[in-house]
DNA sequence: TTCATTAGTTATTGCCGTATAACTTAATCG
DNA sequence: CGATTAAGTTATACGGCAATAACTAATGAA
């Protein structure tokens, strides 16, 4: 029989397992014998970590939760609002090049039915980013730098778009290799489209 | 025992509930069992109209595919590319509103994971989109309506992008109410900022 | 009216996934 | 070093879902 290992590690090798496999197979389709069989485990070993699935669920969240608020109040580390958009976006873009089941998690069904709890929680995270982009959006306008005759909802739509484009094509095309490139480029366009700018490129 | 239905209109009947339950309960969620009782009948009344559940999933598939590519041939009514793309984009907007599971059915695992069928054949339809969205936008720049110092790859994204945020946003909050006003306008508003025009709203 | 057809039924099978119970042994600590 | 803890095992129960078999009755044509 193989050593065994302490039950911290073990929980967040479990968590993060899931976190490939809901990317490969698609989130409802992790099994307990799938994350088992992948960590070199018996099905009923994962019980040994966590009182059922939904917990497991919960740990996942927790992880993402976690990683989304951080980058957002990363972006204060800078004091021009333009800036600040653009590590809010980037920041969004590289979780979902390291998270790439992101997408997928984000708009998965509870198992439960009933309770609320887990894709809200990832959503509520997200609705922070959102926010975040809002107020600087506004920032940005109030100093001259993006057109004031635009809406700041509107503008925030279209640059909240460009990360939800994003995602989704994450989701069709399961490629983050190019990932990063494109959304950089694409976020620096819509950018500059916003900005009171004559030049481009 | 109730009157009975002929075999054309209950075929229909299933696909279109199928639609209908993908959208409330998520398209793998959807059983046989659900579509029977919804219908008022029972489970395996299912299987006098489909041999079995991957057929079900393949006539919803070519319902969406007819619906995507009637769209994708209605721009070709008009001349003029702007006014071609704004078809293209609200048409495909239209559709999402009628047919809210879509995004869910297009980022949707195979049921058997080794058939390409039935997710690859709705993204092949959404390509086509794309394409003519590619098109148009290259004409629309050789015409002088879009700044001909943005890369035709990038627009096209960004368009499309105005779609997919929209997608996006049906997947995680589930209105299709405000969603072709909401959508309208930000097609409106991102068409604005990629034409060589220096008025807004 | 009768008969073939076929939309529908009830009953049942088999698979797969979660979870539990009971047992085993590696690791740790006094 | 011996005893306790806890990470892991095998075996199994239970439920949900796809699919089939065998039967029943509505409908439409001869």
């Amino acid at each position: 029989m193989r050593t065994r290992k302490p039950a911290a590690v073990r929980k967040a090798e479990i968590t993060h397992m899931v976190l490939e496999l809901a990317f490969e197979n698609g989130p409802d389709r992790v099994t307990t014998a799938m994350i088992a069989d992948r960590l070199g485990l018996t099905q009923p070993a994962i019980y040994k970590h966590f009182p059922n699935k939904d917990d497991i669920w919960r740990s996942v969240t927790d992880l993402l939760c976690e990683r989304i608020d951080t980058n957002i109040s990363a972006a204060n580390d800078h004091h021009d609002p333009i800036v600040r958009l653009q590590c809010l976006v980037m920041g969004q873009l590289r979780l979902l090049h390291d998270y790439p089941a992101l997408p997928e998690i984000m708009v998965m069904r509870d198992p439960n039915a009933g309770t609320t709890a887990l894709r809200s929680r990832v959503l509520t995270s997200m609705g922070g980013l959102k926010d975040a982009i809002h107020k600087n959006i506004s920032q940005a306008q109030t100093q001259g730098q993006i057109h004031s005759d635009l809406d700041v909802d509107d503008c925030t739509n279209l640059l909240v778009g460009v990360v939800q484009g994003m995602a989704l094509r994450l989701l069709r095309f399961r490629e983050p290799e190019t990932f990063l490139n494109t959304g950089k480029r694409l976020l620096k366009i819509q950018l500059n489209l916003l900005t009171k700018k004559e030049e481009f490129k």
